[in-house]
DNA sequence: TTTCACCAGTGACCTCAATCACATCTGAAT
DNA sequence: ATTCAGATGTGATTGAGGTCACTGGTGAAA
């Protein structure tokens, strides 16, 4: 199904498009939906798409040379992946999977790198994406030499906690958590250390299992003291 | 001391710049050569410059919560770094270190924006180099996940000899090699260990040093199949 | 309702890289 | 020539986390 040029709007990349231009984009554009653990992206392909999640998580994962599964990021909703393939034509280095259900609106790279060359916003809007992403990749990269590990653990925590939007409050309900193996691919370590970890933690009250993909996290002051390295778990 | 629009003329980014623009870089850029181990670009700075390698080599990095160095990425000379700053007015995120005496033109990020805004050409070079540094990083983040130790330091290795230009020979000379303890940083292991992989290498003959920051890489194709995992060390 | 796949939880074991504490070597500076 | 800092080399120790091999729970599909 192709995508309107209300639900492009919705995101803060095509914001300030003009309807011509959106509806260029439209016609090259699907909207699908994906099941959790769905490939989105895949690796190798020369598809070249942009994909813009409207709802669900997604994880941009690789593969090391002996198989074994790398976390690289998560994409939140409103956010898009694939951003590479408008600047390069090579083919798109990692994959992307659905966390959960999903939403997403598929594009053309081509297209939009056209779109983008005749409004420099866009670009502009494209080339922050870029440094955000760096951004994160570097944060992500320092966590990795953490020798304690949960503080790697509650570091990781707290930003999906912070992604969802973590007032300056005592406590917070995280939705969609990702599992104790999508933590360990992000944080370097096995699914039973991670699992171990999230024990402590709920011996401590500090957080609480709510169900499935349910977190309640009762204490982000100390979470954040632990991430901090100020007080150990 | 000022840059002339000719060195800048060497570096792929500015090639196909008008004289004019070139003039305008050049007024707000300076020269300046840098000892090893000195700070080109300091994290936390604002001053927002990007820095242009002539010669030597630089190194990304960061540090840990806990104080621990995190080495991210190097730059070779024709390249550059600091480019967040261009699409970012946020500070420098990480450390640009020299690792041997550089030569480097620093120039104000928000003068290349403008210039890039000017430039399309310059705009999508710049979004490339972004992009081609999230698939450095990439690579590299999926070094980490190798267990095997020797795995790592063979891949990185055959990463520097390869930016070097290695040709599809069975031996080569690499110079301005980065120590064990730059090489540890950036693989995420203690000097030691990348100490005893060099001395096993050694002792089968794979490389030899040449001096300081000098080392013959005597056998390529093992060296390959090391990193590769195709055979043990 | 049953099945099944997936996720979480847990104990036992054991590997292997970090750490510590040195020695040695080298080039550059005084 | 001497000093010194930084880089490399090496053994002993050790403990944290990976691995293995399970159990139990839960939701979705059949």
């Amino acid at each position: 199904m192709r995508a309107t040029t209300e639900l492009l709007k919705t995101f803060k990349l095509f914001k300030n498009l003009g309807d011509s231009e959106l509806g260029r984009l439209c016609v090259t554009s699907s909207v699908v939906r994906v099941a959790r653990r769905g490939v989105v992206l895949s690796a190798g392909s020369d598809e070249n798409k942009v994909a813009l999640l409207f709802e669900g998580r997604l994880q941009g994962v690789d593969f090391t040379i002996d198989g074994r599964e790398v976390g690289l990021y998560f994409v939140e909703p409103g956010d898009y992946c694939g951003e590479l393939n408008i600047f390069e034509s090579k083919s798109q280095p990692e994959h992307i999977i659905a966390l959960n259900s999903v939403v997403v609106v598929l594009i053309n790279a081509d297209v939009v790198r056209e779109v983008a060359s005749r409004n420099p916003e866009i670009m502009l809007e494209l080339g922050q994406k870029l440094a955000s992403r760096i951004r994160q990749m570097t944060n992500q990269r320092s966590l990795l030499s953490l020798t304690n590990v949960s503080q790697r653990v509650c570091n990781q925590l707290w930003m999906i906690a912070e992604a969802e939007g973590a007032k300056p409050l005592k406590s917070k309900e995280v939705t969609g958590v990702p599992t104790h193996m999508e933590f360990a691919i992000m944080l370097n370590l096995s699914r039973e250390t991670v699992t171990r970890v999230f024990q402590q933690l709920q011996k401590k009250q500090i957080v609480s299992r709510k169900g499935p993909n349910k977190l309640m996290i009762n204490d982000l002051i100390i979470l954040r003291e632990i991430a901090k390295g100020s007080k150990q778990l």
